[in-house]
RNA sequence: GUGGUUGUAGCUCAGUUGGUUAGAGCACCAGAUUGUGGAUCUGGGGGUCGCGGGUUCAAGUCCCGUCAUCCACCCCA
């Protein structure tokens, strides 16, 4: 009688990750830590599970979040995070006494949203978030703009545009057309420009929004401004002169151009894009959007703005704040088809084959010499033929192999083998592991 | 959530107007090569044709449902 199998299976949108693009994921990770770090933010991190009520708002409208609800063990009404802003809305009104202002947190986590699925956009997803809250300077909107641009940098990618907008201008100009009451439907219909065209965008203004045509027709005016950011500036000036709002948006997009090209930002990589209205609920200032010149359709990478209050939700004290987040997983399905994913599936450059099995210790024995030398080193389990054992460490990756048997243990030395350039070298026991330091080392710059 | 696409071996796919033992390449395992991987040759193991139902003498092929996938909306990372 056999039993009867369970079909292993991954739910719609949930992805189980193997070994090669694992450790693509988690060398992200790495590199988003270490930039988020090196401006000073601090980690933290919060339950993946929340009281409904605190990812919903009041009001909130749950089918819009697409949030996995559900009641747990003790009848309580609770979801999954949907995204990492809103718990940080909830922490920060929480522990606000404690950190303190301004504070800068960044937060790796995995958040769920129910939709619909399509290549990089899952229902399991890591988002790398970093925000700075307590404070309304410019000098943190530009900021982030700096670490969007690190991060991105510091991943690998050179062929990327981050296009940057202000709200503020957006809303000064609907106060000029009157259509400040139809904001989130102009702006929806604004941000298609780049799918849609101007036909599109014209369409859906006077049909959706019910717009005139001469209102649909300056928008579009609008939208269409090209160049550099200063050209684009300077027919904002006289486009918006004399409104207040929106006057202020053009300053603090000047300013953010200015200081980020004297910072050393590439100007290829920072568009001013002033059809991108990112955001529809809380951003109000400053506004991000990151995308790959190869590989546009997958979506922004890493978006983000300027909000005038995180937490008004939990505290009657305001909290402004700036920040982006990092959609990982879009990221890698990117990469993935831009073959930037390595072929290795192991993390350690060293395979010590078991050649004797009654050598046993002292496979062990180097392996652990190695280990403490700083080099990531397998010791295979199984005393199997030495080509299996070679075979196995040219599929998986390996760079060297460590061999030795009864005339190597009488000499005192290791066998080195060179599995990319096929070449083997005896080593004395003593300077096995320099040597493989030396040859690792040498690997990396060619 | 709406509309559509695809689903055959671990992977990429072929399977003729429904017709008898469902194929290929790559991958895997074994051997040629009992102290050395990638090449070559020989042999081998693997498929409830996503799953469930229906039509039919007969279904991988037609119909319905369902699960998953990708695409377009919607929205977004």
């Amino acid at each position: 009688m056999t039993k009867p199998l369970i079909t292993p299976q991954t739910l719609k949108g949930f992805r189980d990750y193997l070994p090669a693009p694992a450790m693509a994921r988690e060398a992200i990770m790495e590199i988003a830590r270490k930039v988020y770090r090196s401006y000073g933010f601090s980690p933290i991190d919060t339950p993946a599970l929340e009281y409904t009520e605190v990812l919903l708002g009041k009001g909130g409208d749950e089918s819009d979040k697409q949030l996995f609800r559900f009641t747990d063990q003790g009848g309580r009404d609770v979801a999954m995070r949907f995204d990492l802003t809103v718990p940080f809305a909830r922490f920060a009104a929480q522990h606000l006494n404690d950190i303190g202002v301004p504070f800068k947190r960044y937060h790796l986590a995995p958040v769920w949203r129910g939709e619909n699925t399509q290549r990089g956009r899952y229902r399991e997803f890591m988002q790398c978030d970093f925000d700075t809250i307590g404070t309304d300077s410019n000098a943190a909107d530009i900021e982030t703009l700096l670490v969007i641009h690190d991060l991105l940098a510091a991943i690998g990618f050179e062929r990327f545009r981050i296009r940057v907008n202000n709200r503020l201008v957006l809303n000064g100009l609907l106060d000029k057309l009157g259509l400040a009451d139809r904001s989130s439907g102009v702006l929806r219909a604004l941000d298609k420009l780049h799918k849609i065209g101007r036909e599109g965008v014209t369409a859906e203004l006077c049909e959706k929004v019910a717009t005139t045509p001469e209102q649909a027709q300056q928008v579009l005016e609008f939208a269409h401004l090209t160049g550099t950011p200063a050209e684009v500036l300077a027919l904002l000036d006289t486009m918006l002169a004399g409104n207040a709002v929106g006057e202020q948006g053009i300053a603090r997009l000047r300013e953010l151009f200015t200081v980020a090209r004297s910072a050393g930002i590439p100007d290829d990589r920072v568009d001013l894009d002033v059809s991108i209205a990112r955001g529809l609920d809380y951003y109000t200032g400053t506004i991000y959007e990151t995308f790959l010149t190869d590989d546009p359709k997958i979506g922004s990478i890493c978006s983000g703005g300027r909000y005038d209050n995180l937490a008004g939700l939990f505290t009657s004290q305001k909290l402004p704040g700036v920040g982006a987040s990092l959609g990982l997983d879009r990221l890698l399905a990117a990469m993935e088809s831009f073959g930037m994913i390595a072929q290795a599936s192991t993390p350690a450059p060293v395979l010590v084959v078991s050649f004797q099995a009654d050598r046993l210790s002292d496979y062990v024995k180097i392996g652990r010499e190695l280990r403490s030398a700083g080099i990531n080193t397998e010791v295979f389990p199984d005393s199997r033929a030495v080509g299996k054992q070679l075979k196995y460490a040219d599929k998986k990756g390996f760079r060297l192999a460590v061999i030795a048997g009864e005339n190597e243990f009488a000499a005192g030395v290791w066998q080195v083998k060179d599995l990319k350039q096929g070449t083997q070298t005896s080593v004395a026991t003593a300077d096995l592991a320099r040597h493989i330091q030396e040859v690792l080392a040498a690997g990396i710059t060619t």
